[in-house]
RNA sequence: AGCGGCGUAGGCCAGCCUGGUAGGCCGCAGGGCUCAUAACCCUGAGGUCCCUGGUUCAAGUCCAGGCGCCGCUACCA
């Protein structure tokens, strides 16, 4: 591994929708994977070279269509949803962004409209005829019409395809449309839209994508697989009002296309960063020279963020850098089944934090993290992680490596005989060395789920070395090779805390604690495979994570129907 | 329908790209230890690696076909 310490490192996660309170899946996903990672590149190459970024989503028609049905404007709505999750995600969750900002912020509005026009070589425009609700007075994108099925008769098909028999539909085809928000009957006007021409960046992403090492291979199938389709002009304006006012000429009463503006977030949440904090330049070094940047989405996401956002990029003329590694997980389902508001199927993100620890939580879904495929969260699955990994192999080893140095060195710890040291002192002082070079390759790869089963195997090898070697008979026969068990055991201890910062952020400074080791955000990742300097004092040893019953699982439904009664009362009015 | 993913011990999953005596954790059985959160460590039992055919000296791993499960399919973000 050889990284630059001055490299600039741009984290980013999808931008969250709005509409709703988000659930797990949509925090694995994106939110949470990408603080793990932010987390890990602060202590591995500094934090002021580390920015972390995100916000809110909130244009487009669906947030447009729950304001009408709740007799409220867009803005009323999304300004409650945003405050709402913005509070969860940095307070509750411990979601360390540097900023988390919204598609509605002047910054963010600015940009995007003087990006937008400066693609003007790739942008045209083309007239075309679209189904208008005379009614609720907007264009309906295709699902938002409904009528009967034109090949099997059925009644409540939408315009885009047939939920019974599958075929793909139009709107103009379906019989008796009617519009999906009021039931009135659809006209069809014609009506101007500017196009982005993204056929003319097939072969630049295509060379970019092959040429990118760094890329994990599920992103480059998807996204190759998309380019050998053939790519597309893309519809940059819609004829939506809540959203972007369209910059172009002739193009008033249009805004832009969502999908282009929330994607351009990640350049102006970086500007608005810098620009708060007085060096409205800055921004430059995370995005115009060669910093990397790292993006964690959901699989839904892949064609946008690996063909779309660079030919963006590539359209606007400027040398912003192309992203480095896109993390994108597959979907975490609840106890087997997709999550689904409508049907109450999974748990969100208000209700988790109020069963269990935030940090159990993070852990358990850091674990749990659908890196090839679908996962279930099952209760079953938690519970073993968090009674079996947290507390008996990581919390266990801990409490015991400090109680001994407590009780045998008087909280001391001790220095290391190096001529002491047999095959066994040997053979962890080399894990512990080479575990944590092992987890930021994970990491950097955006394998996290398996980068901490590399901090759980290390964990492991100190309970298996602490039984092998017996410190507390050892003390008695031999004191020296005693005391060099404990000085290697609290290394171990004090690298596990450190890569387990970036999971579970508040247990290690726990941990950190007990060591008076002082603020885990201010050290170094290469830290974690030295030991503690010797004659540095501990504090006491204590349990730093607790197991959950046997009968916890049982519990959860009882648990969740009370804090969902509870969250009905708290929750913003228009999330409810 | 098209595209993509997946199918490995009772459970959850790694290995498949770069073929060569089948791995990890949990659970189960037996043993050890007592510093520790009834923890930890060791040993063991348990698998036709979805099916069929092919390539090969050799296939969980490559190829073809089939079965099953899942996801995506672009103004739906």
């Amino acid at each position: 591994m050889s990284h630059f310490p001055t490299m600039k490192v741009f984290v980013a996660s999808a931008w969250p929708y709005v509409e709703t309170v988000p659930h797990l899946g949509n925090l694995i996903g994106s939110v949470l994977s990408a603080d793990v990672f932010a987390r890990y590149a602060r202590l591995k190459y500094g934090k002021e070279n580390v920015i972390f970024v995100s916000g809110s989503d909130e244009h487009g028609t669906p947030i447009e269509i729950e304001a009408v049905k709740r007799k409220v404007s867009p803005k009323a709505l999304t300004d409650q949803a945003h405050e709402y999750v913005k509070d969860l995600f940095l307070n509750v969750w411990k979601i360390s962004y540097d900023n988390y900002t919204r598609t509605e912020s002047e910054t963010h509005k600015k940009f995007v409209r003087e990006f937008i026009l400066g693609l003007k070589d790739y942008v045209f425009v083309q007239e075309e005829t679209l189904p208008y609700c005379e009614n609720d007075k907007m264009f309906l994108p295709d699902r938002f019409v409904k009528g009967t099925c034109p090949y099997c008769g059925f009644e409540d098909a939408r315009g885009d395809q047939c939920d019974r028999c599958g075929r793909l539909l139009s709107p103009e085809i379906l019989i008796n449309p009617r519009c999906a928000i009021c039931g009135a009957k659809p006209v069809f006007k014609k009506t101007k839209h500017w196009f982005f021409d993204l056929s003319k960046f097939q072969d630049r992403i295509r060379e970019w994508l092959e040429r990118n090492k760094e890329m994990p291979e599920n992103v480059k199938a998807v996204a190759l697989s998309w380019i050998s389709e053939g790519l597309k002009p893309r519809s940059l304006t819609r004829d939506n009002s809540w959203g972007i006012p369209a910059p172009f000429e002739g193009a008033e009463g249009k805004t832009i296309y969502v999908w282009f503006e929330a994607l351009l977030g990640y350049i102006s949440a970086t500007i608005e960063y810098f620009e708060k904090k007085g060096n409205p330049k800055g921004w430059e070094d995370f995005w115009l020279d060669d910093a990397k940047s790292y993006y964690f989405i959901g699989k839904d996401n892949i064609p946008f963020h690996a063909v779309i956002f660079p030919a963006m990029l590539m359209a606007s003329g400027k040398s912003y850098s192309l992203p480095t590694v896109i993390s994108s997980t597959e979907y975490l389902l609840y106890e087997g089944q997709k999550f689904s508001k409508s049907r109450r199927i999974g748990i969100w993100i208000d209700e988790a934090p109020k069963v269990m620890d935030v940090d159990y939580w993070r852990f358990v879904l850091i674990r749990l993290r659908p890196e090839e495929r679908d996962t279930s969260f099952l209760w079953k699955e938690a519970l073993r992680i968090i009674n079996s990994e947290l507390n008996d192999d990581i919390g266990n080893f801990v409490n015991r490596s400090i109680t001994m140095v407590n009780r045998y060195n008087e909280s001391k710890v001790p220095p290391l005989d190096e001529s002491k040291l047999d095959e066994v002192d040997l053979k962890l002082l080399k894990a512990m060395n080479e575990t944590p070079d092992a987890v930021s390759e994970y990491f950097e790869k955006g394998k996290l789920k398996a980068g901490t089963e590399e901090i759980l195997r290390l964990a492991r090898e100190g309970n298996a070395y602490l039984n092998a070697k017996a410190p507390w008979d050892l003390v008695k026969k031999d004191k020296a090779m005693a005391m060099n068990v404990l000085a290697i055991t609290m290394g171990v201890v004090r690298s596990l805390a450190i890569m387990l910062y970036a999971v579970i952020p508040t247990s290690s400074q726990r941990i950190y604690d007990q060591l008076s080791l002082g603020s885990i955000e201010d050290e170094k990742w290469d830290n974690a495979k030295k030991l503690i300097p010797a004659g540095h004092v501990v504090g006491k040893a204590s349990p730093v994570f607790r197991k959950l019953p046997e009968d916890f699982e049982a519990q959860v439904p009882k648990l969740l129907e009370k804090v969902r009664s509870e969250l009905e009362k708290t929750r913003p009015p228009l999330l409810r």
